[in-house]
DNA sequence: ATTACTAGAATTCGAGTAG
DNA sequence: TCTACTCGAATTCTAGTAA
Protein backbone atom coordinates (compact mmCIF):
# COMPACT_ATOMS: atom_id res chain seq x y z
CA UNK A 1 0.00 0.00 0.00
CA UNK A 2 1.04 3.73 0.05
CA UNK A 3 3.53 4.35 2.99
CA UNK A 4 4.03 7.91 4.41
CA UNK A 5 7.55 7.70 1.95
CA UNK A 6 5.72 7.65 -1.09
CA UNK A 7 3.43 11.07 0.20
CA UNK A 8 6.78 12.41 0.86
CA UNK A 9 8.04 12.04 -2.34
CA UNK A 10 5.25 13.20 -4.44
CA UNK A 11 5.18 16.09 -2.35
CA UNK A 12 9.19 16.99 -2.69
CA UNK A 13 8.05 16.61 -6.79
CA UNK A 14 5.03 18.49 -6.73
CA UNK A 15 6.91 21.55 -5.22
CA UNK A 16 8.98 20.69 -8.07
CA UNK A 17 6.05 21.84 -9.58
CA UNK A 18 5.50 17.98 -10.99
CA UNK A 19 1.59 18.42 -10.17
CA UNK A 20 1.29 20.83 -13.33
CA UNK A 21 4.00 19.24 -15.89
CA UNK A 22 6.78 17.05 -16.54
CA UNK A 23 9.83 18.21 -14.54
CA UNK A 24 13.44 16.99 -15.24
CA UNK A 25 15.22 15.69 -12.77
CA UNK A 26 17.91 13.22 -11.24
CA UNK A 27 17.73 10.69 -8.80
CA UNK A 28 20.47 11.56 -7.14
CA UNK A 29 18.97 15.17 -6.20
CA UNK A 30 16.16 13.53 -5.57
CA UNK A 31 18.02 11.52 -3.22
CA UNK A 32 20.03 14.34 -1.71
CA UNK A 33 16.80 16.17 -1.19
CA UNK A 34 15.12 13.30 1.14
CA UNK A 35 18.42 12.52 2.88
CA UNK A 36 18.77 9.24 1.13
CA UNK A 37 21.16 7.50 -1.38
CA UNK A 38 20.82 7.49 -5.23
CA UNK A 39 19.80 4.19 -5.27
CA UNK A 40 16.94 4.51 -2.58
CA UNK A 41 15.21 7.60 -4.58
CA UNK A 42 15.40 5.52 -7.59
CA UNK A 43 13.71 2.76 -5.75
CA UNK A 44 11.26 4.79 -4.47
CA UNK A 45 10.43 6.47 -7.72
CA UNK A 46 9.66 3.33 -9.41
CA UNK A 47 7.54 2.32 -6.97
CA UNK A 48 5.41 5.70 -7.41
CA UNK A 49 5.36 4.14 -10.57
CA UNK A 50 4.02 1.03 -9.79
CA UNK A 51 1.52 2.20 -7.86
CA UNK A 52 0.42 4.78 -10.62
CA UNK A 53 1.02 7.59 -8.74
CA UNK A 54 3.40 9.42 -11.26
CA UNK A 55 4.27 9.35 -15.11
CA UNK A 56 7.77 8.89 -16.17
CA UNK A 57 9.56 9.84 -20.05
CA UNK A 58 12.46 9.58 -20.48
CA UNK A 59 15.22 11.41 -22.64
CA UNK A 60 18.43 9.25 -23.14
CA UNK A 61 19.76 8.72 -19.41
CA UNK A 62 17.68 11.35 -17.92
CA UNK A 63 14.04 11.47 -16.62
CA UNK A 64 11.46 13.49 -16.33
CA UNK A 65 8.58 13.14 -14.14
CA UNK A 66 4.53 14.47 -14.04
CA UNK A 67 2.38 13.53 -11.26
CA UNK A 68 -0.79 11.19 -12.35
CA UNK A 69 -3.92 12.53 -11.26
CA UNK A 70 -4.08 9.53 -8.31
CA UNK A 71 -1.18 11.05 -6.71
CA UNK A 72 -2.24 14.53 -7.30
CA UNK A 73 -5.44 13.65 -5.75
CA UNK A 74 -3.43 12.00 -2.95
CA UNK A 75 -1.29 14.84 -2.15
CA UNK A 76 -4.77 16.83 -1.86
CA UNK A 77 -6.21 14.62 0.51
CA UNK A 78 -3.47 15.33 2.84
CA UNK A 79 -4.04 18.61 2.20
CA UNK A 80 -7.72 18.93 3.03
CA UNK A 81 -5.79 16.58 6.53
CA UNK A 82 -3.88 19.69 7.19
CA UNK A 83 -6.93 22.35 6.46
CA UNK A 84 -9.23 20.27 9.31
CA UNK A 85 -6.41 20.42 11.53
CA UNK A 86 -5.23 24.16 11.14
CA UNK A 87 -7.97 26.02 9.43
CA UNK A 88 -11.65 24.50 11.09
CA UNK A 89 -12.00 26.26 14.10
CA UNK A 90 -15.60 27.08 14.57
CA UNK A 91 -16.78 27.83 11.36
CA UNK A 92 -15.72 28.44 7.79
CA UNK A 93 -16.83 31.49 5.57
CA UNK A 94 -17.47 30.59 1.56
CA UNK A 95 -18.52 33.08 -1.03
CA UNK A 96 -20.26 32.40 -3.78
CA UNK A 97 -23.07 34.04 -6.19
CA UNK A 98 -26.62 33.29 -6.57
CA UNK A 99 -28.14 31.03 -9.39
CA UNK A 100 -30.94 29.52 -10.51
CA UNK A 101 -31.41 25.88 -9.89
CA UNK A 102 -33.65 23.49 -11.30
CA UNK A 103 -36.46 23.71 -8.63
CA UNK A 104 -35.59 20.36 -7.94
CA UNK A 105 -35.08 21.23 -4.24
CA UNK A 106 -38.39 22.03 -3.95
CA UNK A 107 -39.70 18.09 -4.41
CA UNK A 108 -37.23 16.48 -2.10
CA UNK A 109 -37.48 19.09 0.68
CA UNK A 110 -41.19 17.95 0.80
CA UNK A 111 -40.51 14.85 1.05
CA UNK A 112 -41.95 13.36 4.29
CA UNK A 113 -38.42 11.44 5.06
CA UNK A 114 -36.95 14.54 4.69
CA UNK A 115 -38.84 16.62 6.03
CA UNK A 116 -39.42 15.43 9.43
CA UNK A 117 -36.04 14.80 9.84
CA UNK A 118 -35.18 18.65 8.72
CA UNK A 119 -37.53 20.19 11.03
CA UNK A 120 -36.54 17.42 14.20
CA UNK A 121 -32.38 18.29 13.63
CA UNK A 122 -32.12 21.76 12.54
CA UNK A 123 -34.44 23.00 14.24
CA UNK A 124 -36.65 25.07 11.55
CA UNK A 125 -39.39 24.46 9.29
CA UNK A 126 -37.98 24.93 6.04
CA UNK A 127 -39.13 27.07 3.13
CA UNK A 128 -39.88 24.09 0.22
CA UNK A 129 -37.35 25.79 -2.45
CA UNK A 130 -33.75 25.78 -2.08
CA UNK A 131 -31.08 28.62 -3.12
CA UNK A 132 -28.67 27.48 -5.31
CA UNK A 133 -25.24 29.19 -4.67
CA UNK A 134 -22.16 29.02 -7.13
CA UNK A 135 -18.94 28.98 -5.01
CA UNK A 136 -16.24 31.14 -6.06
CA UNK A 137 -12.69 28.79 -7.01
CA UNK A 138 -10.73 30.05 -4.20
CA UNK A 139 -13.34 28.69 -1.44
CA UNK A 140 -13.64 25.22 -3.67
CA UNK A 141 -11.26 23.59 -1.52
CA UNK A 142 -13.36 24.58 1.90
CA UNK A 143 -16.44 22.99 0.07
CA UNK A 144 -14.04 19.80 -0.01
CA UNK A 145 -13.06 19.36 3.19
CA UNK A 146 -16.64 20.04 4.06
CA UNK A 147 -17.56 16.69 2.36
CA UNK A 148 -15.66 15.10 4.41
CA UNK A 149 -16.55 16.10 8.05
CA UNK A 150 -19.78 14.56 9.38
CA UNK A 151 -21.83 17.54 9.48
CA UNK A 152 -25.60 16.17 10.74
CA UNK A 153 -26.90 13.51 9.17
CA UNK A 154 -30.41 13.20 7.31
CA UNK A 155 -30.79 9.83 6.83
CA UNK A 156 -32.06 8.28 3.56
CA UNK A 157 -35.18 6.08 2.97
CA UNK A 158 -37.23 4.76 0.49
CA UNK A 159 -40.46 6.07 -0.83
CA UNK A 160 -42.52 5.26 -4.60
CA UNK A 161 -39.93 2.78 -5.25
CA UNK A 162 -36.93 4.64 -5.43
CA UNK A 163 -34.10 5.16 -3.15
CA UNK A 164 -33.20 8.62 -1.52
CA UNK A 165 -30.30 9.06 0.03
CA UNK A 166 -28.44 10.10 3.37
CA UNK A 167 -28.01 13.52 2.95
CA UNK A 168 -25.42 15.90 4.89
CA UNK A 169 -26.67 19.21 6.71
CA UNK A 170 -24.32 22.26 8.30
CA UNK A 171 -25.84 24.74 9.82
CA UNK A 172 -25.34 28.23 8.65
CA UNK A 173 -25.91 32.15 8.20
CA UNK A 174 -26.18 33.54 4.51
CA UNK A 175 -25.50 36.92 5.05
CA UNK A 176 -26.25 36.87 8.19
CA UNK A 177 -29.67 35.08 8.16
CA UNK A 178 -29.61 31.69 9.61
CA UNK A 179 -30.11 29.07 7.42
CA UNK A 180 -28.55 25.92 6.48
CA UNK A 181 -26.04 24.02 4.10
CA UNK A 182 -27.16 20.74 2.35
CA UNK A 183 -24.35 18.11 1.01
CA UNK A 184 -25.79 14.91 -0.23
CA UNK A 185 -23.44 12.38 0.56
CA UNK A 186 -23.37 10.76 -2.91
CA UNK A 187 -22.71 13.72 -4.96
CA UNK A 188 -20.62 14.35 -8.08
CA UNK A 189 -18.24 17.21 -8.46
CA UNK A 190 -19.56 20.45 -8.34
CA UNK A 191 -19.31 24.63 -7.76
CA UNK A 192 -22.78 24.67 -6.37
CA UNK A 193 -23.99 24.61 -3.11
CA UNK A 194 -27.60 24.46 -1.44
CA UNK A 195 -29.20 26.63 1.03
CA UNK A 196 -32.62 25.89 2.56
CA UNK A 197 -33.79 28.22 5.53
CA UNK A 198 -37.16 29.05 7.05
CA UNK A 199 -38.29 31.43 4.82
CA UNK A 200 -37.88 32.31 1.17
CA UNK A 201 -33.91 33.73 1.15
CA UNK A 202 -34.56 35.26 -2.77
CA UNK A 203 -37.06 37.38 -0.91
CA UNK A 204 -35.69 38.22 2.21
CA UNK A 205 -32.09 38.87 1.36
CA UNK A 206 -33.38 40.47 -2.21
CA UNK A 207 -30.96 38.53 -3.63
CA UNK A 208 -30.85 37.65 -7.84
CA UNK A 209 -29.08 35.54 -10.25
CA UNK A 210 -25.65 36.70 -10.04
CA UNK A 211 -25.94 38.68 -6.20
CA UNK A 212 -22.29 38.10 -4.18
CA UNK A 213 -23.37 36.17 -1.13
CA UNK A 214 -21.33 35.16 2.13
CA UNK A 215 -22.09 31.81 3.72
CA UNK A 216 -20.79 31.18 7.14
CA UNK A 217 -20.85 27.87 7.92
CA UNK A 218 -20.83 26.32 11.70
CA UNK A 219 -19.15 22.83 11.97
CA UNK B 1 16.42 13.00 11.83
CA UNK B 2 12.05 13.38 11.31
CA UNK B 3 11.06 10.80 9.10
CA UNK B 4 7.15 10.63 6.86
CA UNK B 5 6.35 8.14 9.35
CA UNK B 6 6.54 10.52 12.00
CA UNK B 7 5.16 13.47 10.48
CA UNK B 8 2.16 10.52 9.65
CA UNK B 9 1.58 9.61 13.50
CA UNK B 10 1.91 13.77 14.13
CA UNK B 11 -0.86 14.80 11.98
CA UNK B 12 -2.92 11.53 12.53
CA UNK B 13 -2.50 12.63 16.60
CA UNK B 14 -3.20 16.50 15.39
CA UNK B 15 -6.46 14.88 13.38
CA UNK B 16 -7.77 13.90 17.00
CA UNK B 17 -7.24 17.25 18.40
CA UNK B 18 -3.84 16.35 20.00
CA UNK B 19 -2.58 20.17 18.85
CA UNK B 20 -5.01 21.47 21.20
CA UNK B 21 -4.97 19.78 24.39
CA UNK B 22 -4.21 16.18 25.79
CA UNK B 23 -6.02 13.38 24.11
CA UNK B 24 -6.46 9.84 25.67
CA UNK B 25 -5.57 7.00 23.09
CA UNK B 26 -4.13 3.95 22.99
CA UNK B 27 -1.30 2.21 20.99
CA UNK B 28 -3.85 -0.17 19.65
CA UNK B 29 -6.14 2.64 18.08
CA UNK B 30 -3.20 3.98 16.67
CA UNK B 31 -1.72 0.87 14.93
CA UNK B 32 -4.87 0.21 13.64
CA UNK B 33 -5.45 4.10 12.00
CA UNK B 34 -2.13 3.85 10.83
CA UNK B 35 -2.03 -0.18 9.64
CA UNK B 36 0.44 -1.25 11.86
CA UNK B 37 0.98 -3.23 14.89
CA UNK B 38 0.52 -2.12 18.39
CA UNK B 39 4.07 -2.78 19.19
CA UNK B 40 4.76 -0.79 16.22
CA UNK B 41 2.58 2.40 17.35
CA UNK B 42 3.89 2.53 20.20
CA UNK B 43 7.54 2.21 19.34
CA UNK B 44 6.58 5.33 17.28
CA UNK B 45 5.32 7.12 19.81
CA UNK B 46 7.62 6.75 22.01
CA UNK B 47 9.96 7.98 19.13
CA UNK B 48 8.06 11.13 19.23
CA UNK B 49 8.60 11.36 22.72
CA UNK B 50 12.10 11.67 22.30
CA UNK B 51 12.15 13.97 19.44
CA UNK B 52 9.98 16.16 22.03
CA UNK B 53 7.39 16.57 19.55
CA UNK B 54 4.75 15.52 21.51
CA UNK B 55 3.89 15.17 25.59
CA UNK B 56 2.70 12.77 27.00
CA UNK B 57 0.66 12.01 30.44
CA UNK B 58 -0.29 8.84 32.35
CA UNK B 59 -3.42 7.73 33.86
CA UNK B 60 -2.09 4.23 35.28
CA UNK B 61 -2.08 2.19 32.26
CA UNK B 62 -3.73 4.48 29.86
CA UNK B 63 -1.90 7.67 28.22
CA UNK B 64 -2.75 11.07 26.53
CA UNK B 65 -0.84 13.02 24.09
CA UNK B 66 -0.65 16.19 23.35
CA UNK B 67 1.79 18.17 20.48
CA UNK B 68 4.84 20.06 21.60
CA UNK B 69 5.13 23.27 20.34
CA UNK B 70 7.96 21.88 18.21
CA UNK B 71 5.46 19.47 17.08
CA UNK B 72 2.72 21.47 15.85
CA UNK B 73 5.80 23.81 14.17
CA UNK B 74 6.84 20.53 11.99
CA UNK B 75 2.90 20.20 10.89
CA UNK B 76 2.49 23.66 10.15
CA UNK B 77 5.73 23.92 7.79
CA UNK B 78 4.19 20.47 6.09
CA UNK B 79 0.58 22.57 5.93
CA UNK B 80 2.73 25.27 4.38
CA UNK B 81 4.04 22.90 1.70
CA UNK B 82 0.92 21.65 0.52
CA UNK B 83 -0.63 25.70 0.05
CA UNK B 84 2.56 26.12 -2.07
CA UNK B 85 1.60 23.49 -4.05
CA UNK B 86 -2.46 23.62 -4.15
CA UNK B 87 -3.02 27.72 -3.90
CA UNK B 88 -0.72 29.71 -5.01
CA UNK B 89 -0.86 29.70 -8.45
CA UNK B 90 0.26 32.96 -9.71
CA UNK B 91 -1.08 35.55 -7.24
CA UNK B 92 -2.57 35.26 -3.55
CA UNK B 93 -5.23 37.37 -2.21
CA UNK B 94 -5.45 39.25 0.89
CA UNK B 95 -7.90 41.13 2.89
CA UNK B 96 -7.34 43.23 5.96
CA UNK B 97 -8.06 46.85 6.94
CA UNK B 98 -5.95 50.10 7.06
CA UNK B 99 -4.01 50.87 10.67
CA UNK B 100 -1.65 53.84 11.08
CA UNK B 101 1.65 52.95 11.50
CA UNK B 102 4.06 54.71 13.38
CA UNK B 103 5.71 56.90 10.37
CA UNK B 104 9.00 54.71 10.78
CA UNK B 105 8.19 53.38 7.25
CA UNK B 106 9.11 56.72 5.46
CA UNK B 107 13.04 56.98 7.15
CA UNK B 108 13.33 53.45 6.04
CA UNK B 109 12.15 54.14 2.75
CA UNK B 110 14.29 56.96 2.17
CA UNK B 111 17.33 55.58 3.06
CA UNK B 112 19.52 55.34 -0.05
CA UNK B 113 20.35 52.02 0.37
CA UNK B 114 17.28 51.00 -0.25
CA UNK B 115 15.55 53.64 -2.54
CA UNK B 116 17.73 52.96 -5.32
CA UNK B 117 17.25 49.33 -4.90
CA UNK B 118 13.05 49.97 -4.96
CA UNK B 119 13.68 52.27 -8.23
CA UNK B 120 15.75 49.51 -9.81
CA UNK B 121 13.73 46.18 -8.85
CA UNK B 122 10.29 47.01 -8.75
CA UNK B 123 10.33 49.68 -11.40
CA UNK B 124 8.68 52.60 -9.90
CA UNK B 125 9.97 55.55 -7.45
CA UNK B 126 8.56 54.87 -3.70
CA UNK B 127 6.34 57.62 -2.05
CA UNK B 128 8.35 57.93 1.16
CA UNK B 129 5.65 56.80 3.59
CA UNK B 130 4.35 53.02 3.98
CA UNK B 131 0.87 52.39 4.32
CA UNK B 132 -0.13 49.26 6.99
CA UNK B 133 -2.80 46.76 6.55
CA UNK B 134 -4.22 44.81 9.40
CA UNK B 135 -4.59 41.25 8.04
CA UNK B 136 -7.88 39.68 8.52
CA UNK B 137 -7.06 36.46 10.89
CA UNK B 138 -8.42 34.41 7.56
CA UNK B 139 -5.53 35.22 6.01
CA UNK B 140 -3.07 35.14 8.34
CA UNK B 141 -1.23 31.64 7.07
CA UNK B 142 -0.73 33.31 3.09
CA UNK B 143 1.65 35.71 4.71
CA UNK B 144 3.24 33.08 6.64
CA UNK B 145 3.30 31.19 3.62
CA UNK B 146 4.75 34.57 1.31
CA UNK B 147 7.38 34.87 4.56
CA UNK B 148 8.74 31.29 2.89
CA UNK B 149 8.90 32.08 -0.89
CA UNK B 150 11.80 34.02 -2.17
CA UNK B 151 10.47 37.19 -3.35
CA UNK B 152 12.35 40.29 -4.94
CA UNK B 153 15.40 40.33 -2.59
CA UNK B 154 16.44 44.55 -1.49
CA UNK B 155 19.63 44.07 -0.07
CA UNK B 156 20.51 44.83 3.28
CA UNK B 157 23.41 47.19 4.10
CA UNK B 158 25.53 49.08 6.97
CA UNK B 159 24.50 52.81 7.44
CA UNK B 160 25.14 55.50 10.36
CA UNK B 161 27.34 52.56 12.45
CA UNK B 162 24.17 50.38 12.17
CA UNK B 163 22.75 47.50 9.90
CA UNK B 164 19.77 47.70 7.53
CA UNK B 165 18.79 44.18 7.31
CA UNK B 166 17.51 42.23 3.81
CA UNK B 167 13.72 43.49 2.75
CA UNK B 168 11.53 40.99 0.49
CA UNK B 169 9.23 42.68 -2.17
CA UNK B 170 6.55 41.26 -3.75
CA UNK B 171 4.70 43.40 -6.77
CA UNK B 172 0.66 43.58 -5.59
CA UNK B 173 -2.18 45.87 -6.20
CA UNK B 174 -4.13 47.47 -3.63
CA UNK B 175 -7.56 47.85 -4.43
CA UNK B 176 -6.56 47.29 -8.20
CA UNK B 177 -3.70 50.01 -7.98
CA UNK B 178 -0.52 49.16 -8.56
CA UNK B 179 1.75 48.89 -5.17
CA UNK B 180 4.83 46.47 -3.60
CA UNK B 181 4.10 44.84 -0.31
CA UNK B 182 7.47 45.07 1.77
CA UNK B 183 8.29 42.19 4.48
CA UNK B 184 11.40 42.19 6.26
CA UNK B 185 13.47 39.50 6.71
CA UNK B 186 14.13 39.37 9.95
CA UNK B 187 10.52 39.73 11.49
CA UNK B 188 8.46 39.01 14.87
CA UNK B 189 5.36 37.70 14.26
CA UNK B 190 2.97 40.24 13.26
CA UNK B 191 -0.39 40.98 11.06
CA UNK B 192 0.64 44.38 9.78
CA UNK B 193 2.30 44.08 6.48
CA UNK B 194 3.11 47.57 5.05
CA UNK B 195 3.18 48.11 1.22
CA UNK B 196 4.57 51.48 -0.26
CA UNK B 197 3.71 52.74 -4.28
CA UNK B 198 4.44 55.66 -6.30
CA UNK B 199 1.92 57.74 -4.98
CA UNK B 200 0.12 58.18 -1.37
CA UNK B 201 -2.70 55.45 -1.05
CA UNK B 202 -4.76 56.90 1.56
CA UNK B 203 -4.99 59.79 -0.55
CA UNK B 204 -5.20 58.04 -4.12
CA UNK B 205 -7.41 55.07 -2.62
CA UNK B 206 -9.44 57.23 -0.32
CA UNK B 207 -8.39 55.38 2.82
CA UNK B 208 -9.10 55.78 6.36
CA UNK B 209 -8.15 53.90 9.37
CA UNK B 210 -10.57 50.77 9.64
CA UNK B 211 -11.15 50.78 5.97
CA UNK B 212 -11.27 47.49 4.18
CA UNK B 213 -8.54 46.54 1.39
CA UNK B 214 -7.88 43.75 -0.98
CA UNK B 215 -4.35 43.40 -1.62
CA UNK B 216 -3.55 40.71 -4.53
CA UNK B 217 -0.21 39.86 -4.45
CA UNK B 218 1.82 38.51 -7.75
CA UNK B 219 4.22 35.73 -6.79
C1' DA C 1 26.98 12.01 -16.69
C1' DT C 2 22.90 9.11 -15.89
C1' DT C 3 19.51 4.83 -14.03
C1' DA C 4 19.00 0.79 -11.70
C1' DC C 5 20.56 -4.18 -10.61
C1' DT C 6 22.65 -7.38 -6.92
C1' DA C 7 23.88 -8.62 -2.52
C1' DG C 8 25.19 -8.07 2.08
C1' DA C 9 24.41 -4.76 5.99
C1' DA C 10 21.33 -2.24 8.69
C1' DT C 11 17.00 -1.30 10.20
C1' DT C 12 12.29 -2.11 11.35
C1' DC C 13 8.69 -5.20 12.09
C1' DG C 14 5.36 -7.90 14.98
C1' DA C 15 4.60 -12.25 17.86
C1' DG C 16 5.12 -13.45 22.38
C1' DT C 17 4.82 -11.89 26.71
C1' DA C 18 6.00 -9.39 31.36
C1' DG C 19 4.35 -5.98 34.36
C1' DT D 1 -7.56 -4.79 29.58
C1' DC D 2 -3.36 -1.49 28.94
C1' DT D 3 2.19 -0.30 27.60
C1' DA D 4 6.33 -1.77 26.13
C1' DC D 5 10.30 -5.25 26.31
C1' DT D 6 13.01 -9.12 23.65
C1' DC D 7 14.24 -11.36 19.61
C1' DG D 8 13.92 -13.82 15.26
C1' DA D 9 11.77 -12.55 10.78
C1' DA D 10 10.92 -9.40 7.26
C1' DT D 11 11.97 -5.40 5.08
C1' DT D 12 14.72 -1.61 3.45
C1' DC D 13 18.95 0.36 3.13
C1' DT D 14 23.43 1.60 0.56
C1' DA D 15 27.87 0.29 -1.69
C1' DG D 16 29.52 -1.53 -5.79
C1' DT D 17 28.85 -1.57 -10.35
C1' DA D 18 26.79 -2.63 -15.18
C1' DA D 19 24.72 -0.42 -18.95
Amino acid sequence: MISPEDIHLLKLLALHRANKDFVGITTSQIGKEMGVSQQTASRRLRRLLNLKLVEVRRNGRRIAVKLAKRGVDLLKKEFIDYQRIFELSEYVEITGEVVSGLGEGRYYIMKEGYYRQIKEKLFFEPYPGTLNVRVYPKDMQKIETLKTLPGICIKGFVSEGRTFGNVKAFLCTINGKDAALIIPERTHYTDIIEIIAEKNLREELNLEDGTPVEVVVFL
